[in-house]
RNA sequence: CGGGGCGUAGCUCAGCUUGGCUAGAGCGUCUGGUUUGGGACCAGAAGGCCGCAGGUUCAAAUCCUGUCGCCCCGACCA
């Protein structure tokens, strides 16, 4: 392509609604430009991007046996009904009524296809003999996003690869799993990000059930914990620590328990301004309700509560804090003064609760708390549990390592469904027995968009975007210094050509601009090798190769620079497949 | 949905506090010339419903009310 004759609107200044650099740089290398709020439009050289992206996610979706179709985005509300999903996407699913002849006709936007793969199989295949299966599609998915930010990386509108397994027993499935992951490993060292994939909340069927697969970027809006030691990686809501259960003695040394007064002192932020202690001597005293019974669950004041943990402590169905009456009536306080001492409900302590030497708890009663309250001797449990948010510096589960606390994106997700959609929508097979059971269904998402985004989000300099060439949206740059000097742009013309001819994505600079100029642009956009001819060292014989990531250019002589390309394009592949899993 | 910020030229922003002549600058664009290896220089030009609506006033980019949009923090995110 040549530059004179794309759309390439490269801006000098940053945008000043742009404020992380995947954002930023995407805006002023000319990828995108917003249209509104969550919503963008791919110019030409993000739409390469884009579209390379999406070859690769095909094409490691086919080779793991994946079979590719295309359903609407245009959804019938009722399919949603069925699984209960209108309430539960709330208002984040974009539906509206249409007038048609004489009636209304409801319709969703589909925000991923559960439903309609599902309703699609279930009506198409019923024997076992014709499972297991696994389809999937690429296309735009639309969600009315509360908050929608970061450019590019939460939209309400945006391209997603989502792929749906179905299969008549655990075995087909997690088969079906392991083959997903897989290859989206593959899919992301492909297109050249560090990734890393992280244990995610598994819902219904539990274990290993789901995982995310995360882009490390500080911007990024999930939290993951990570093991530099093993490798033990697991996002914020799911990550287990390596903590112990403590040991349940008085300290020898222990304060005598005291009441003091705190008027209006609910939260431990006050209360520990009003008594000058430090939050870590306080116990967070939070009432919930487990299948419907009281519990009072004790966590360290500097602490985060982490209910899934909970609820797996208590092998609960249903987890909900406690409402106001309910707290008066385990306290006999209004809520903010709970504690262990004296409460009428049972008590679960987090790990790091029971060995706090007079810790300052509620007294479990209006305006007034404890001081000097020590386990064993205040209050009793048996053991401790992790019933806490993992952080940063937290033993690892798995080895002796310690954790880190990192964010990332998350550009895609695997996900053992079970059979919460066949059972909905009637998706069932006979079975050599002739017997009928609903499907068991895996889903497998990738963020396309997203992948370009943390790309853009994670590989740059001071001067702009550096591309792998996997996702490059050209791979070389022609730059003649000069269009005018019939020379120079002889040996460009020709360079562009020759290597048009060769399949490589080439870009020529054929702008009438001065040298600075496109320097600037090229390193902007950051097309991977970049080749300048003219100037002196055309008068010598050569050109200039440069790597953009690279600090120096190599001097080639003319003759010889084409067969270089071909070589140097061939080895950085085979560099860049290297760290593809087999 | 709670909190905060911002809407003036394609982009970045000044002007608004304390109302007053024809609304400014830099970058970009166009014309001519000089230049030509890291976003050049000179001369000239075009480009504005000062987000929108209403109000106050002799007079509004500026003050008031409303509204729309965008950004950020938080809540939310199968």
């Amino acid at each position: 392509m040549r530059w004179s004759k794309t759309f390439i609107p490269t801006m000098k200044e940053n945008p000043s609604d742009a404020e992380i650099p995947s954002h930023q740089l995407m805006l002023r290398a000319g990828l995108i430009r917003q249209l509104m709020a969550g919503a963008y439009t791919y110019l030409p050289l993000g739409w390469r991007s884009v579209r390379k992206a999406e070859a690769i996610v095909r094409d490691e979706m086919d080779r793991a046996g994946a079979i590719e179709l295309f359903m609407p985005a245009l959804q019938p509300i009722d399919l949603f009904e069925k699984t209960g999903r209108k309430e539960a996407f709330g208002k984040v699913l974009i539906n509206f009524q249409v007038q048609r002849g004489d009636r209304l006709v409801h319709l969703a936007l589909g925000p991923t296809h559960e439903e309609v793969v599902t309703d699609l199989i279930g009506r198409h295949l019923n024997s076992y003999r014709q499972l297991p299966i696994c389809v999937y599609q690429i296309q735009t998915k639309f969600r009315n996003e509360e908050r929608p930010r970061f450019g590019v990386l939460r939209t309400s509108e945006f391209l997603m690869k989502d792929a749906y397994s179905f299969g008549t027993s655990l075995e087909q499935l997690n088969e079906v799993y392991d083959r997903m992951y897989h290859a989206y490993c593959r899919i992301f060292a492909r297109c050249g990000l560090k990734y890393l994939p992280v244990e995610a909340e598994s819902g219904p069927i539990g274990g290993d059930a789901s995982h995310e697969f995360m882009v490390p970027a500080n911007n990024g809006e999930d939290r993951i914990v990570h093991c530099p030691a093993c490798s033990y990686a697991a996002n914020l809501e799911r990550a287990e620590t390596g903590r112990k259960p403590a040991v349940i003695q008085t300290s020898p040394t222990a304060a005598a328990l005291a009441k003091v007064s705190t008027p209006g002192a609910a939260s431990i932020e006050q209360v520990s301004r009003m008594l000058k202690c430090p939050p870590a001597q306080l116990i967070k005293t939070l009432i919930y309700l487990a299948d419907g019974r009281a519990m009072a669950v004790l966590i360290r004041g500097d602490h985060e509560a982490n209910e899934a943990k909970v609820r797996r402590a208590l092998n609960a169905g249903t987890l909900e804090l406690a409402d106001e009456k309910m707290v008066r009536q385990v306290t006999n306080a209004p809520v903010g003064f709970a504690g262990p001492v004296g409460i009428k409900c049972p008590i679960l302590a987090d790990h790091d609760v029971a060995g706090i030497v007079d810790a300052v708890t509620g007294a479990n009663e209006a305006d007034t708390h404890l001081t000097g309250v020590n386990a064993g001797r205040d209050y009793e449990v048996e053991t401790t549990y992790d019933l806490r948010m993992a952080q940063s510096q937290d033993p690892c589960p798995r080895c002796q390592g310690t954790l880190d606390l990192v964010h990332g994106i998350e550009v895609g997700h695997v996900f053992k469904l079970g059979t919460k959609y066949s059972v909905a929508l009637g998706a069932e097979f006979l079975d050599e027995k002739e017997q009928r059971h609903p499907m068991i269904m895996g889903c497998y998402g990738i963020g396309i968009n997203r992948i370009v985004a943390s790309l853009a989000e994670t590989s740059f300099d001071e001067n702009g975007l550096i591309w792998p060439l996997a996702i490059a949206p050209y791979e070389v740059l022609v730059i003649p210094l000069n269009v005018s000097e019939p020379e120079t742009m002889a040996v460009a013309e020709r360079f562009y050509a020759e290597l048009q001819q060769a399949g490589v994505d080439v870009l020529l600079d054929d702008r009438d601009a001065r040298a600075g100029f496109k320097f600037k642009d090229a390193d902007l956009i950051g097309i991977p090798l970049r080749i300048v001819i003219g100037g002196k060292g055309l008068k010598e014989g050569h050109v200039e190769l440069r790597w953009r990531w690279d600090a120096a250019a190599t001097k080639i002589p003319v003759d010889a620079a084409i067969a270089t390309v071909k070589t140097m394009l061939a080895q950085r592949k085979a560099q860049e497949a290297e760290k593809v899993p087999a």
